[in-house]
DNA sequence: AACACGGGGAG
DNA sequence: CTCCCAGTGTT
């Protein structure tokens, strides 16, 4: 009886699938319908925090600079950073590099506990590309999934291993990579967080939360960590274009480079930048806001002089709080401004 | 179990 | 503007 049930949805979603599957670049396939398995652990990692349509134009431009896993193993970490570069989650990056190297020297897993065992690989990946590239009956457990089959079965509080059950139960063992990628795609594109399109949707006459008639009720939503409001003050020696860059340690932005930051409100942040740089003349540029996961960080600009070499900024990996910070000095008000101070003392 | 970790999109 | 979204690693 159950299996009867379970049959009945795994046709109907693999029909909807193999009729409505986007064309993404990461599923090609070659001559013997395989997937590289490269590129597919590439795209799996940039989508675990990147939405399908920002991260094609990403997965392409990294694809453009590391072709394969010996191009990534073999390259210095700040190259790889500037190809993730504006992408986010930099640990991300770092632990794509560093599973390179362990998969050059090693060769590829073929299994879930083998990928499961690199760095920047969970659950969620292990099961994506031993399904996709492998065909190991694994299924994914990530927010489509989870909100499909919470829907499914109108359970508003899934908790993980409710949900990984669930998808292992329903997985169609034949076709483990299709199932996964369809459910996601469901998810992606019908079964919506706020507004779902039950009407589009092939499993709506399976569907628990339909026929309650409230299906964007589930599944309820989690409680979130409230943001930390962050002072700093950054110095910008030199120009837009050609500036004082440090590189950051630790897992914030860790790797990329970014103008000299201190924490702190800007009476004391700002005195303590001078005097580690030396520097001098300060005059204020503007204010950058900017939200990170759990951090709005409201940072005060200041132009000044000091005895340090300066470098394009173009060559470096930056995060957008940093590009926003070299933009202040492309306003033409701040243009202006800056020309009416009279020269400081020479920086040689 | 809670938090850290960027950068988006929708309304 | 505000609210929402999301795997992995660390603690």
């Amino acid at each position: 009886m159950h299996e009867v049930k379970v049959e009945q949805r795994q046709a109907a979603l693999l029909r909807w699938f193999d009729a409505h599957a986007r064309a993404l670049p990461w599923r090609r396939v070659d001559l013997g319908g395989r997937r590289d398995p490269y590129r597919v652990w590439v795209s799996e990692i940039l989508l675990q925090q990147t939405q399908v349509v920002r991260g094609t134009f990403y997965f392409e431009r990294f694809m453009q600079a590391f072709p394969d896993v010996q191009a990534l193993s073999t390259a210095p970490l700040e190259a790889v950073l500037k190809a993730w570069e504006g992408c986010g989650y930099y640990a991300r990056a770092r632990n794509l590099h560093k599973a390179a190297q362990q998969l050059a020297e090693r060769g590829f897993p073929d299994t879930y506990k083998g990928w499961l065992a690199l760095p920047g690989v969970g659950p969620y990946t292990a099961a994506a590309v031993s399904s996709l590239a492998y065909g190991e009956a694994r299924a994914v457990n990530d927010g489509n999934v989870r909100r499909v089959l919470s829907r499914l079965w109108a359970e508003a509080h899934p908790s993980e291993a409710w949900v990984q059950q669930r998808a292992d139960e329903l997985l169609d063992r034949a076709r483990p990579g299709d199932w996964n990628e369809a459910l996601m795609d469901l998810g992606a594109t019908v079964c919506l967080p706020k507004s779902p399109r039950c009407p589009a949707c092939p499993l709506s006459a399976h569907c628990a939360a339909f026929a309650s008639g409230e299906p964007g009720a589930y599944p309820a939503p989690k409680r979130r960590t409230p943001v930390k409001t962050v002072r700093a003050a950054a110095l910008l020696i030199g120009d837009a274009d050609s500036a004082y860059l440090e590189q950051r340690g630790g897992t914030l932005l860790g790797g990329l480079f970014g103008l000299p930051i201190e924490e702190g409100p800007p009476e004391e942040a700002l005195p303590r930048l001078l005097k580690r740089l030396n520097a001098v003349s300060p005059r204020h540029l503007g204010t950058v806001n900017h939200t990170m996961t759990h951090r709005q960080i409201t940072l005060e600009v200041y132009a000044a002089e000091a005895p340090v070499a300066l470098e394009p900024a173009a060559g470096r990996p930056l995060s957008r709080l940093d590009h926003k910070a070299l933009a202040l000095l492309d306003r033409a008000d701040v243009q202006g401004r800056l020309w009416s101070v009279p020269e400081a003392e020479g920086v040689d």
